[in-house]
DNA sequence: ATGTCGATTTGCT
DNA sequence: GCAAATCGACATA
């Protein structure tokens, strides 16, 4: 079942970011189907989080697309090299946004290998995309029609889920320690970071 | 107009 | 373990 602008809707981006575990993310892109089974998340809030691109509640032409409605792609270049993928949820006017950081790899693993040129598909954030084909092209597009090329939709449900910081936002000071990333334990494709 | 820096990955030492 | 890669967004002037 595809994931509804209803269900990202929702205002709690933490308990949000902590229910996409077990979702399945699919991306068509040409003849290609790949998809993968969300293992890893963190949570991102523009009114009152550093860390947040939008923080606080910052509009600017990459910002924008965080303030508009759920359900929508919000893709952007990491250290020039990486795109890296997030979900904008909650109400128009809330920059929430989800990282997806890691899938567990479930359809078109050898477009994903030859894509990666690796057998570390989608055990990072930068890495998920290239093997989903996720581009900055893919920013504020909508992931919740049913015509979408990258779709969410429920799979499964993991009940062994580890919180901790997040990742790579030391910068933003004590929002840094905030308990805002959830991951699936002993799970392999979670990313190498710890 | 220019300088700084990153929600990461990779390869080399 | 460390540093390069690589570029656009943003702040400052």
């Amino acid at each position: 079942m595809i994931l509804t602008a209803d269900y990202f809707g929702d205002d709690d981006v933490v308990t949000l970011a902590r229910d996409l575990l077990g979702k399945k993310i699919v991306s068509r892109s040409g003849n290609h189907l790949t998809s993968g089974i969300i293992v890893e998340t963190e949570a991102y809030s523009g009114a009152s989080d550093r860390a947040s691109h939008a923080f606080p509640n910052k509009i600017t032409p990459r910002t924008k697309v965080m303030f508009g409605p759920p359900g929508v792609a919000y893709v952007y270049l990491c250290y020039g090299i990486h795109h890296l993928f997030n979900i904008v949820v909650s109400q128009p006017g809330t920059a929430n946004a989800i990282l997806v950081r890691a899938l567990e790899p479930l359809e078109g693993l050898e477009v994903m290998r030859q894509r990666r040129n690796s057998h570390q598909l989608t055990n990072g954030p930068g890495k998920l995309s290239s093997a989903l084909a996720i581009t900055t092209a893919d920013n504020k597009t909508s992931l919740v029609d049913n015509a979408s090329t990258i779709q969410i939709h429920s799979h499964t449900t993991y009940h062994d889920i580890v919180v901790s910081k997040r990742v790579g936002v030391e910068y933003a000071k004590e929002d840094a320690l905030l308990p805002w990333r959830f991951y699936v334990r002993n799970n392999k494709w979670v990313s190498k970071f710890d």
